[in-house]
DNA sequence: TAGTGGTCTAGACCACGAC
DNA sequence: TCGTGGTCTAGACCACTAC
């Protein structure tokens, strides 16, 4: 057995004992390539969040608690954490707890919003919807979307403006199925705390694919520059927590006073 | 004492046993605010680095003969080492050792040149030295580098090319005190790699700022566009292993056929 | 077989926050 | 005062690499 104390001192866990994202088990002989036990609880608390266990915001058990209840030591638990820590998707505060961590607007300035002012600043831009539609998904859409060909999408427009000048126009598609009645109600500047909150999905991660380019005719009207100015093209794809694609966003960005800070560490 | 298994099994340390960047203390009853522990080693083990104790490539001691020699435990050498690892800064090996991170040509790719081809291929492109030169920093180089008023610096132009076409058309600023000799030899496709071999200088850490403007007379001319088009404007600066700016390059790159990618996690 | 990093455990004390 | 996460230690066994 490769867990010798697993039964020391408190009773042996057995994995049914609570939901089907059960507690981690060590492959004992099995011909799995086992994952270390800290991976298990890692997927363990990951697999919780996405099924709305503990929502954003909300405060995990304990260390000492997840440890007694998963049958393994404080210090797995504490690699477990220390990792999603690490990946931003939980917070620990010393002397209070861990918590899952929230989409504020904090969040959202430091982690997914790359354009900073040329001063150093930065800003969060105020942002208008232009317009919202339900159709089928172009093969382009539905492949980054992993949906199916022909998928019903769902596609907003907004403009973002800052001081009320304009600085992006840009497209998001989203897979409709994934965000019921968002059309219905108005869209709050921060949608990524409206994912978490209103439908439980919390974008991790993303990706991102920068270009030049010059604007089209409607990107300059809508952006007050002539056709063809240079325009920073941003295409993101957005990631929820258990790795599916939740958002296609294409972002037209003017560069005159901002610019896109990017560390490479 | 906030250490009271130090004189248990091995001989209490003397600090000065070794190089004058000692091993790590704890400051008992000091006023000074003390750092853990594991980032006193960090700092211990990085400023060998700097010093030129363990070359790119070379492998540290294991961590038991670390521990033993810097008087703490293997765990918090291990801690620092992980962190360290994390950082780009050092390359774990199950079964062979730690070492000190290369910045060969695969490093480059990955951590520090995130122009894509958009079939997703990372290419490494060809570079031609157009000119370099030595003169007296403008007050924005001098700013950059941290350099005082009218400090020396070193000017290097080239062009970068994928199958012959322009890619990259870039002025990256040195200072000059810091790389004696440079402009007398061949420069190199891979900088940072000459940097380190040469000059002991590591590159760890970089900040990039992106614009998109339209391409000037004379960037158009090399890169072989029209005068105005759109061109992704890469301003980039590089810090050494103890935060020092050590290069400020700036490129100017089309993006028709690659993109700048760029992950949020 | 010996040595390395990788995982896991157990237990101690500290610093911080809430009460 | 108590409970939390943060640090540090000590020691066990495993997986991989070199010889």
């Amino acid at each position: 057995m490769s867990k010798p104390n697993m039964t020391a001192g408190a009773e042996p866990r057995r994995a049914q004992d609570k939901a089907p994202p059960a507690a981690p088990q060590r492959s004992e002989g099995e011909g799995l390539e086992s994952k270390p036990l800290y991976r298990q609880v890692r997927e363990t608390l990951i697999r919780r969040m996405v099924d709305g266990v503990w929502a954003p915001g909300e405060p995990l058990p304990s260390e000492i608690q997840l440890a007694a209840e998963l049958g393994v030591s404080q210090g797995t638990v504490r690699k477990a954490l220390d990792e999603m820590a690490a990946e931003n998707i939980v917070v620990r505060r010393q002397g209070r707890g861990t918590f899952v961590a929230r989409h504020d607007e904090e969040r959202i300035l430091f982690q997914f919003f790359k354009l900073v002012g040329d001063d150093g600043e930065r800003h969060f831009p105020e942002s208008r919807v232009l317009g919202i539609e339900k159709a089928r998904g172009t093969a382009a859409e539905c492949a980054a979307l992993a949906l199916p060909r022909n998928g019903r999408v769902l596609r907003i427009r907004r403009l973002r403006t800052f001081d009320g000048a304009p600085l992006i126009i840009e497209t998001l598609t989203l897979p409709d199925q994934m965000f019921p009645g968002l059309a219905d109600a108005p869209v709050p500047n921060n949608l990524y705390g409206l994912y978490a909150q209103r439908y439980g999905i919390t974008v991790s991660r993303a990706r991102e694919q920068l270009k030049a380019v010059g604007a089209d005719a409607d990107t300059a009207a809508m952006l007050q520059v002539a056709p063809g100015a240079p325009v920073l093209l941003v295409d993101r794809l957005a990631f929820s927590l258990d790795g599916t694609p939740v958002e296609w966003r294409v972002s037209s960005c003017l560069t005159s006073s901002f610019h896109y800070l990017s560390d490479l560490t």
